[in-house]
DNA sequence: AAAAATATGTTAAGCGGTTGACATATAAAA
DNA sequence: TTTTATATGTCAACCGCTTAACATATTTTT
């Protein structure tokens, strides 16, 4: 593999200048660009970027946090993330979590070992202090780190808001919500602060459930969807905060016979690719993922080119209507 | 941040017996190990990562290259071969070459870049021979490189011939299969020839359509789906490629009035997540995806470790029945 | 008691690129 | 013509860890 004192032999010129062609700092004319470029060319030079690293000790990786990756939310988040990385030179180191604070802190370290740029983190389970202490600029994506770290979220609360009065609109009177354990704090638990609003302003019942952790890794709702139905049978209007949640109420309720929308409408979150692949579609709460991600990087980017970002970025949300309503 | 002459001055020891006791080599005593045991936690020693792999012109980085992450299929493989390289010391680094070869050609020089370990390959848009230049361990899956690289697969064309039987065990007498387009040769293509074998075989009728690269791409199979139920209406037996499509086959399946199971028949491919959330969930051919994964960790690790490995590995899949036939 | 195995120290080169200090040369501007 | 901006060369330290060569000391084995 050729390296960079190569190139200097094969084009005449030295390390140095050739350090600055690739760097583009200095003083360089368009004829040693030119030389270099085609020495580059004839040698197939790959600039080693491990030594880059060492040599500013910082790469151009993110290393990017994730509490599942098989959720669908993080999937579109990791894609969405990936690719607005790759646009802005950045690659992805992925980290796998499991919403265990054990592995979280391990790949923190691990991160930190290999230099990356930033940390992207979209999950949550191990202490700001941890953060303060590694130097490493750090993103959140709904996620909150009580230290100024900037954090991108969807306004979850308006969330629950647009949800509630959907289903109020759609003439339900025994809402059920599905939300998240307590706990640590994370900005979703605004959706139910939203739902509970309107219920409140509208003197509409509702029950609440809470799931647990054990669900929200395995991904496995069912059960205590069936559970919940069986308990407040007269609902007739659920929200709960994901399309996965919602997809598997809708089994649930296949087997309860109990009729989506007709006697149950329900409004799930996130707006992911299974959202379209229910039958019937579901009806959910459009989280702009894309946008986010795209923040996202785009904070990361400037807040390590020292620029001064805003420590909070919320987007706005919306209501998309397919048959669960 | 503290270094290794840090850690050297802190237990007394010098550079040499503490980098021995970091990479386990040569001799060392409990004495010397537990003083530098104990050093390394007093100053929160951090190994920097990149020193080592310039150093050893090699990192513990897997570079992963999937054509499509929001895809549930690659979704399951990326989930199980982050794992499985976690548990082994390796990292991910994320490349989705979005099925183009541009892309895909840009992360290759990206991994040898970041002198990855090796790479494991789910995408094939590139010609061998940029592989073969390269000098980097390559593991498949599902994909194929005429140059001996090792190739995980699963029985493809075992699945194609269970999902033809089963299809025909059900009565089903005009089968229509939905596969992948021509081009370079997939493991996939032969989920084709076991079902076109068994349908030769039993004497039962059979129609055939290829996806199209931006079908796949966006995942967006839908029109297609519908437009071929319409140019055969008499079919009452589906095999497709992907659950992904069997689901947007529902999904078509809806619109056009046609029941699932009782007038038409479905048989997807991978058993992945979704599988279960569509009504009526999806009998599939299962993938073992789980096992694949850790077999082309496994696969890549022994070969990087200069172990001869087999060329091919091919693991058996399962009919997993559920409500589409 | 001699030989071999074990344990650590010393030193320094090397991985490949970055960067700064300083010198020098040419071209453009004042 | 002098000054200034532009362009490149030279040299060497540095990033932090690995590793090999060689020396030396202490144990253990024969």
């Amino acid at each position: 593999m050729a390296t960079l004192k190569d190139v200097a032999r094969e084009s005449g010129l030295t390390v140095g200048t050739v350090s600055r062609v690739l760097n583009n700092r200095g003083y360089i004319s368009d004829k040693a660009r030119e030389k270099v470029e085609q020495a580059m060319k004839r040698l197939n030079y790959q600039p080693n970027e491990v030594a880059r690293s060492l040599s500013k000790s910082s790469s151009n990786t993110i290393g990017l946090i994730v509490p599942h990756i098989r959720h669908p939310y993080f999937i579109e988040m990791i894609s969405h993330l990936e690719y607005q990385a790759y646009q802005k030179g950045y690659r992805i180191l992925l980290c796998n979590s499991r919403n265990m604070q054990e592995k979280e802190r391990e790949y923190i370290d691990i991160c930190t070992g290999n230099k990356v740029a930033g940390i992207i983190l979209c999950s949550g389970t191990v202490p700001v202090e941890v953060f303060d202490k590694i130097g490493i600029t750090v993103v959140t994506i709904e996620r909150f780190l009580d230290n100024g770290t900037a954090a991108v979220e969807c306004d979850n609360r308006q969330g629950g808001v647009l949800a509630a009065e959907k289903l109020i609109a759609c003439g339900c009177r025994h809402l059920l919500h599905v939300g998240n354990i307590g706990g640590v704090f994370m900005p979703a638990d605004m959706r139910t602060e939203g739902f509970r609003e309107v219920c409140g302003r509208e003197h509409v019942h509702f029950e609440e459930i809470l799931t647990e952790e054990i669900q929200y890794d395995s991904m496995m709702y069912e059960d205590m969807l069936e559970e919940a139905l069986r308990k407040y049978p007269e609902t007739d209007g659920l929200f709960v905060n994901s399309d996965v949640i919602a997809a598997q109420t809708l089994q649930a309720c296949g087997r309860l016979h109990i009729p989506v929308p007709e006697r149950l409408k329900i409004i799930g979150f996130d707006d992911v690719f299974l959202s379209t692949l229910t039958t019937p579609q579901l009806t959910t709460i459009h989280q702009p993922a894309k946008e986010m991600a795209e923040i996202a990087v785009n904070l990361l980017h400037d807040s390590v080119s020292g620029k001064v970002v805003p420590k909070r970025t919320v987007l706005p949300v919306r209501l998309v209507e397919r048959g669960t309503t």
